[in-house]
DNA sequence: TGCCTATATGCTCTTTTTTGCATATAATAT
DNA sequence: ATATTATATGCAAAAAAGAGCATATAGGCA
């Protein structure tokens, strides 16, 4: 088909733009857990939709142990990372709860590094 | 929904991307058959194109005797139309056969208005 | 080895979108 | 009226996307 449609499409659905915005505003790497908890969405959801943002290239991937981290892919080419820079900046009334919440979440992290699972099981 | 979703949603379609790089590329408004005869593609499935983005309130209309013209919506919310000056710059190289094209067809308006059908029947 | 936790994925059902065709509407001219 | 041209739209089939649940995989640790 087409490269940018076929990214539009991955950025026209709520949950993975809220994941998009959380990876814009912590400005680094979220392991899957900590999204769940920010986004209150069942695992197997967010996980689906960062299968799907890997798929259109828009993150990328790095295990650590049991843990599994996404992030911006830097890589991306310049049409959209000045999208992705406009998200940052407007997303943040957008979806400002989200923000919040993987705040207090990253405040968990021990070295940098996410030590807790989800405690969050709703189904919203 | 979310309008953020929804909009990049009507943007995950080539053949509404490439309207809106026409009218992006032209400048002005542009009337059905122009674009029709320019991306080669079944008048109704412009007409289609056109609703939706319609709906999206990407696109305004406005109806001049037989012909109906589209042009970008000069009132979106600036987030959109930041994505709408990056578009026309990227763009530009993307699609750069359908900006030739409709520039051609511009060149046959007379006093600035579209006086003449489609002529281009292709199925694709 | 076996168990626990974190994450991914297969499957089914449901909903949305897309595509094509045929036809309807709208405006103009005869 | 009727015909002609420009545009829109209803409908049905096909394809794709989304939601939920259950289960699989993968790594760490006892």
């Amino acid at each position: 088909m087409n490269e940018y449609a076929d990214i539009f499409k991955a950025l026209g659905d709520v949950t993975r733009l809220r994941i998009l915005n959380l990876l814009l505003q912590a400005g680094k790497k979220l392991c899957v857990c900590e999204i769940v908890d920010a986004l209150h969405l069942p695992q197997y959801r967010v996980s689906k939709s960062l299968a799907l943002l890997k798929n259109s290239k828009l993150v990328t991937v790095a295990r650590e142990g049991t843990w599994v981290y996404y992030g911006l892919n830097p890589e991306l080419p310049p049409f959209f990372k000045a999208i992705f820079s406009l998200m940052k900046k407007h997303f943040q009334d957008v979806f400002s709860d989200d923000a919040g919440k993987i705040h207090s979440r990253l405040a968990l992290r021990e070295n940098g590094k996410c030590v807790i699972g989800f405690k969050c099981n709703e189904k919203k």
